[in-house]
DNA sequence: CTGTTAGCGCTTTCAC
DNA sequence: GTGAAAGCGCTAACAG
């Protein structure tokens, strides 16, 4: 009598005991076969494989996690999924995870450090063998989970040896937000402009790190006004930076300089100068920050920051690997730099 | 003798059964406490939370998902990170999803159905209790493992009535790529241009489905020439409309309109033809598509086809939850439509 | 309202 | 090289 194929689970799946019946071995042995081939004899595999396609076995990673206490999946917190800053933070993390056989498991925080510890807490219940966030701005309570935590942990955009609080010698891959809004500040003054202004939105602490950087180039060079500083909570877009350079040129109309903390904002002042007739450079020098998609080709190319967002990734993405296998003797923090692009808005 | 902490656990953390004892209850009623508190008595409820909180105890979802055969997590293939039309679909699935307590897990393909294949078949390994899939073009052998599942598929970005192939009564989401296509190449016409091209990059399906829409409008015109069609297998990006553009024209200098298959590329060409004099829309109209972030502030403003991509994940995620619920009598297909932005470079 | 028993599908450990 | 037993941490199903 034909042997029927004997679905025991309860997901209408073939489990391993199936696979074992059919290949006359037992289950110990079919998952030997999967995954530690080099462990059993090349008739047991051979007979196993083609049981396991026959049936349609697919292995329960759920299970095989409880088993051994490995997810094989990985926490990433970012605060945003359209901004695309992050996303391409994620991407170097999906790709260096990806050919290692860890899923990265995205929450998204809003910006709010309360969200994000809420985010972590529910995350952690899915047992993550590792956990990736943006920034070092955590609250005590999501300090406290971290610090508990049997696996690594990573923190991205920024460096420790940057961040005011206490950081329990955290593993950290990023760049010095500070340093790179005051290379943006002291660039402006070097072009010889006086009358700087500073246009930010989106007030996390990096975009603050980023201004304190630029105001901190004005106070050297004895030109900061704090009038020119126009910073707004809401979000960066196009047309919050044609609106936010109006309303500033209307306050001060000698300004002769501007930085925007983000690419977006930076394109909407451009748009707004053309359509006003303002001279790029000549009026007034723009520059941006992050270096996004189009930068390269607004009219005139603008002067901006490129960060190294697909790097920190891969960098984060790496450090997590070699703490999770147990390589804890690397450096701890890696500063990635960040570099002014010249072009001719400035 | 105070009582320590007993942490039977392997990882560390305190179990279900640690916060029993802890609470002088069973475990079964500590489940019950922290899963269904309206079954347990006021006073268990609490001396639960307490014991709970005390021991720092959180849940471990693995196990949950293991008795229950519930993961709480929908597989979500998408063919790139760095397409951002793809991002605001799986942020209107994430937004959606996150309220009911599912978990979006991502999978990259690559725009390679194979791949998609090999991404699909790992993710099912964990079980997830959904499956959001972009497109209909998937190997036969993803259709084999789609048609085995016990849970439900939603496909995006396309409509099933679009499709050649089988599909199976599939649940889409989506809107028709050929009649957005076929109302810009319409719109092209009716403008008076009679030399009208073509530029498209990323061929994917559903570009192709765009193009063929746009060839039929000129068909039905006959305006067509096929001279003007410059498809290329290449990633879209600004310096790639910029490039095409300038070998169309060097190849074809009568040309007086041109839709490019995505916005990015529109606006390479935008800036082509600013830095080349080429007067747009005058000597030359110009048409994208998608409706990108930057569309409305290009300049001139570009004329391109809002999708409707955040809803597209909204409703994959709505009509996926409700299938789980085993709501099956809803819409099996959803047109979300497009719409014509008519701006200034056409 | 609460507890007991059994078991999800896999892997660890130890025999053989 | 292979198998048997036990258990990962939780919950379904039943009993009380």
């Amino acid at each position: 009598m034909p042997t029927r194929k004997p679905r025991s689970s309860r997901t209408g799946r073939a489990t391993m005991a199936d696979v074992a019946t059919a290949a006359g071995v037992s289950a110990m042995t079919v998952s030997r076969a999967l995954n530690r081939p080099d462990k059993v004899s090349e008739e047991v595999r051979a007979r196993v494989a083609e049981a396991s396609r026959r049936l349609g076995f697919v292995p329960s990673r759920l299970a095989a996690a409880l088993a051994t206490a490995r997810s094989m999946t990985v926490t990433v917190l970012i605060p945003s999924l359209t901004n695309s800053v992050f996303i391409d933070v994620l991407a170097g993390i999906q790709e260096t995870l990806s050919p290692h056989g860890y899923q990265p498991v995205i929450g998204v925080t809003g910006y709010a450090p309360e969200e994000e510890e809420r985010v972590l807490r529910t995350q952690l219940a899915s047992g993550p063998d590792g956990v990736i966030l943006t920034g070092l701005d955590h609250t005590p309570a999501t300090w406290d989970l971290l610090r508990g935590l049997p696996t690594p942990v990573v923190h991205t955009m920024d460096l420790a040896r940057n961040f005011a609080g206490d950081t329990d010698d955290a593993l950290t891959v990023g760049f010095s937000q500070f340093d790179a809004g005051h290379a943006v500040g002291r660039h402006l003054v070097e072009r010889g402009r006086r009358r700087i202004g500073l246009i930010a939105g989106q007030l996390d602490p990096r975009t603050r790190q980023r201004c304190d950087g630029w105001r901190q180039a004005l106070v050297e060079a004895g030109l900061h006004d704090p009038a020119l500083e126009l910073m707004v909570p809401d979000s960066t877009s196009v047309a919050l930076g044609a609106e936010l350079l109006e309303r500033m040129l209307a306050a001060h109309p000698d300004l002769d300089a501007l930085f925007l903390c983000n690419d977006d904002l930076a394109q909407g002042a451009l748009f707004h100068c053309a359509r006003r007739g303002i001279a790029v450079p000549g009026r007034l020098a723009v520059a941006g920050f992050n270096d996004l998609g189009g930068a390269a080709w607004t009219i005139p190319p603008l002067t901006t920051v490129a960060t190294p967002r697909h790097a920190i990734g891969v960098e984060a993405a790496r450090l997590l690997l070699a703490a999770i296998n147990g390589n804890d003797n690397g450096p701890r923090s890696v500063d990635l730099g960040f570099r002014l692009m010249v072009r001719e808005t400035t």
